[in-house]
DNA sequence: GTCAAACCTGAATGGTGATTCATGTTTCGT
DNA sequence: ACGAAACATGAATCACCATTCAGGTTTGAC
């Protein structure tokens, strides 16, 4: 979620062939895109390929140039969501001095992104039966960010003595759901908010910073 | 996840109507079985009622006698998951008397029936697109028992001034990816373990304590 | 023992959708 | 301007499945 300090090669789908032209590039991205949108609001399995092209605007057979097949596609799909949520995160924690400053950027930025890509959430809970192996790298690639994050927090003093693997997971569970329910359920219901509510993102905060603090409190220094 | 302490009506599926025969009610009960097997391992569409029948050692048509179709099925399986592991962190931790205790025995169920039912996520998982409604109706009623606990743990002063909504879904999250994590993960990479190892469920508890914990540092007073 | 209600059954129906392929069109280096 | 590589296409193929139904079997109250 945050600490974000992404490092380690790329998780996934690793051997993509670009197309040489730039016909073939648009073409290609334009299927991504449709697939994402309409993996997000059909499901795996009511998004068919037919769907996905038409909302791309190509012809059905034109897909099989670009794709093995659906699988393929949907580990595509992951992998592009998965790479952009983290980048937004690293980018968004990036300028931050304070353990406090990052946490609080790398979840905003966490959110927002849930806000703008609905799909996140929808494609990611998909992947246990599409692609279990997608769904791992997800999880694995953004917890691995913030485990290294810990460390050098609670090397610098910042983070008291906890182990930062149970921490990290405890943490983005708790994001992945107050996401769930402040983000996603109330797009759902009918707005379209940036993110969680004020009061609710700094109740989370409030709930890091104390799971986290060294040990006298250090509670509300920063906003 | 503990604090629990159920009250309201159940959340889900209230019309079923039990065969009244026992020959009836055994036989729905093993379609019932034989569909959380099969909708965990092969997922919602991989799922045929052919397989399904097989596995509940029943003709195909026979299906049909007792729902009115798949959706219908996987809703009944949802709620039946829910109100077993609701009743099972319920249980386990009635017996405590501090919030502490509570807390540890509620996450140690939670670990456990996770462990016995590994249908649990997989299943809710899916429910995103199969019947949202079955899924928002299962974190709904879990967080419900979850927020009623920590409002009374509250008044007795056993836990800080935090909104209890906003914690009790984000400590939803992480007991939800830690089980995932260590308990699901494990299970499907050959183990089969109880629950969670010792070392990780005490560093959450640490962790949920002393988010938790009223101001001076309450940490380790037991085990 | 009788009979209606409750149960059970699996072949047939109807629909869907991923993937293939033979054929036409566009791009681009030379 | 030319030709080969890229790209585009949608009808046809093949497989899978939820659901229905018409007819048989079992149970249990009397």
């Amino acid at each position: 979620m945050n600490h974000v300090d992404i490092n380690r090669p790329e998780p996934l789908g690793p051997e993509v062939i670009l197309p040489p032209t730039k016909r073939g590039q648009r073409t290609r991205a334009n299927l991504l895109a449709a697939a994402e949108s309409v993996f997000a609001t059909s499901g795996y399995h009511d998004a068919s390929i037919v769907k996905i092209t038409e909302e791309a605007g190509v012809g059905l057979g034109t897909f099989y140039v670009y794709f093995p097949g659906k699988k393929e596609l949907f580990d595509q799909v992951v992998f592009d969501l998965n790479r952009r949520v983290r980048q937004a995160m690293s980018e968004a924690s990036s300028g931050a001095t304070t353990r406090l400053e990052a946490e609080r950027a790398g979840f905003r930025a966490f959110f927002a992104f849930t806000a703008a890509h609905p799909a996140l959430y929808s494609i990611v809970r998909q992947a246990e039966f599409v692609s279990p192996e997608a769904m791992r790298a997800h999880y694995t690639s953004i917890v691995d960010g913030y485990i290294s994050g810990l460390l050098s927090a609670q090397a610098k003093g910042e983070v008291r003595d906890i182990d930062p693997t149970v921490a990290s997971w405890a943490l983005m569970g708790a994001g992945e759901l107050i996401g769930m329910r402040w983000v996603q359920w109330e797009q759902q219901a009918g707005g379209r908010p940036e993110g969680v509510p004020d009061h609710v993102f700094e109740a989370l905060m409030s709930f890091i910073e104390t799971a986290l603090a060294p040990s006298a409190s250090v509670k509300e220094e920063s906003v």
